[in-house]
DNA sequence: AAGCCGGGGAA
DNA sequence: TTCCCAGGCTT
């Protein structure tokens, strides 16, 4: 009479014989690698960053390279990435770690958690991968396979469930081998037990999983309540002079923080007394290339306005907030989002043809 | 408990 | 298009 090994036993034996051991951070462990890979991982998928990752991890080898780094060059590093308080909570608790655990990555939970950035799953996460600390997981992946293997229901978003995929990833976490553990959880719900179309018969536990024994994958877990999200427009002023456009910081709370972006107004009225305000010697205004960004939240439909002028004096605009005249030619190493880009992008083709 | 915070891959 | 991803922070 054969009976079924146990679910964690399952788990690592399948983990020795499919689990992915070639990822970059996996690569000579360090708690500072896994690290930064999990906070680049956070809500952000295994391809996109895997470049990000080689290219941070060469400029910021260590805690310490990391910590005295200028912000704004961490923050360039991000651009393009998303979610960019990841990247100011990461510089931040690199001081933390150089001023407070002598440039040291803590291994004590309580001190891991209390980093910016860091919440529960991601501290057990690097803890457990990167030194073979014994601690739970429980992010994206983990939620779904676990999820289905309970018929979980409801969505994970609300507490209750959430609590609940605590419960059952604290029960079945084994005692030994975390490290092989954890991150075949992550590797199954990753590469078998997928949102869609879940390849089953390649699951070490679908012998007892209960959404597959009912034919249920698809239900669990249960979907997020769908709400339309709102459209907002901008109206984008592009300053440019001599291969050199005006860009100002962003305030670190709310969307693009810390970010270096083109002025931005809700009404093209604004921006066009705006342009009077500071007595702009306008030479050229055209419209640039406009579109559509959408965000998790609302959509934001973006017009740039490029306006050439001449003789710009650094105390007309510069005075006011933090601002520069990016240089196009040699562009500086600072944080942009997404859209800025694309505009400096187009603009640039536009330049081109003159 | 709910909202905020980006961008892109996948279907 | 729609969904959601190695989540955490703020209110």
């Amino acid at each position: 009479m054969k009976t079924t090994a146990a679910f964690s036993t399952r788990i690592i034996e399948w983990y020795d014989n499919f689990g992915r051991k070639q990822l970059p951070w996996q690569q000579n462990k360090t708690p500072y690698k896994v690290w930064i890979s999990e906070i680049m991982l956070q809500q952000t998928q295994v391809a996109t960053v895997i470049p990000y990752f080689e290219k941070f991890i060469a400029r910021f080898p260590d805690i310490e390279t990391l910590a005295k780094a200028d912000q704004d060059e961490v923050l360039h590093h991000w651009t393009g990435l998303g979610y960019y308080a990841r990247a100011r909570n990461l510089h931040k608790a690199a001081q933390t770690m150089l001023a407070e655990y002598n440039g040291q990555f803590p291994t004590d939970f309580e001190q891991v958690l209390a980093l910016p950035g860091i919440g529960r799953s991601t501290a057990g996460a690097v803890l457990s991968l990167s030194l073979g600390l014994n601690f739970p997981i429980l992010d994206g992946n983990v939620k779904r396979v676990l999820a289905r293997h309970g018929a979980i229901e409801g969505w994970p978003g609300k507490k209750p469930v959430e609590q609940q995929l605590w419960q059952m990833t604290e029960t079945l976490t084994p005692a030994k081998d975390i490290q092989k553990y954890n991150q075949a959880m992550m590797d199954i719900g990753a590469t078998v037990c997928t949102r869609s179309k879940p390849n089953c018969p390649l699951c070490p536990v679908a012998i007892d999983c209960k959404a597959q024994l009912s034919g249920r994958q698809s239900e669990f877990p249960g979907k997020k309540p769908k709400k339309t999200i709102p459209e907002k427009s901008a109206w984008l002023l592009v300053i440019e002079d001599q291969q050199q456009v005006h860009l100002e910081k962003r305030p670190s709370a709310g969307i693009w923080g810390g970010l270096w972006c083109f002025p931005q107004f809700s009404h093209r009225a604004e921006l066009d007394s705006y342009i009077e305000e500071q007595q702009l010697n306008v030479e050229i205004q055209q419209d640039l290339l406009g579109f559509r960004h959408t965000f998790s939240h609302f959509h934001l439909d973006i017009q740039p306005v490029l306006v050439r002028v001449s003789g710009h004096s650094d105390n007309q605009i510069m005075e006011q907030a933090a601002s520069v005249w990016y240089n196009l030619t040699h562009p500086p190493k600072v944080g942009l989002a997404s859209a800025t880009e694309r505009i400096l992008a187009d603009l640039g083709s536009v330049l081109n043809k003159e």
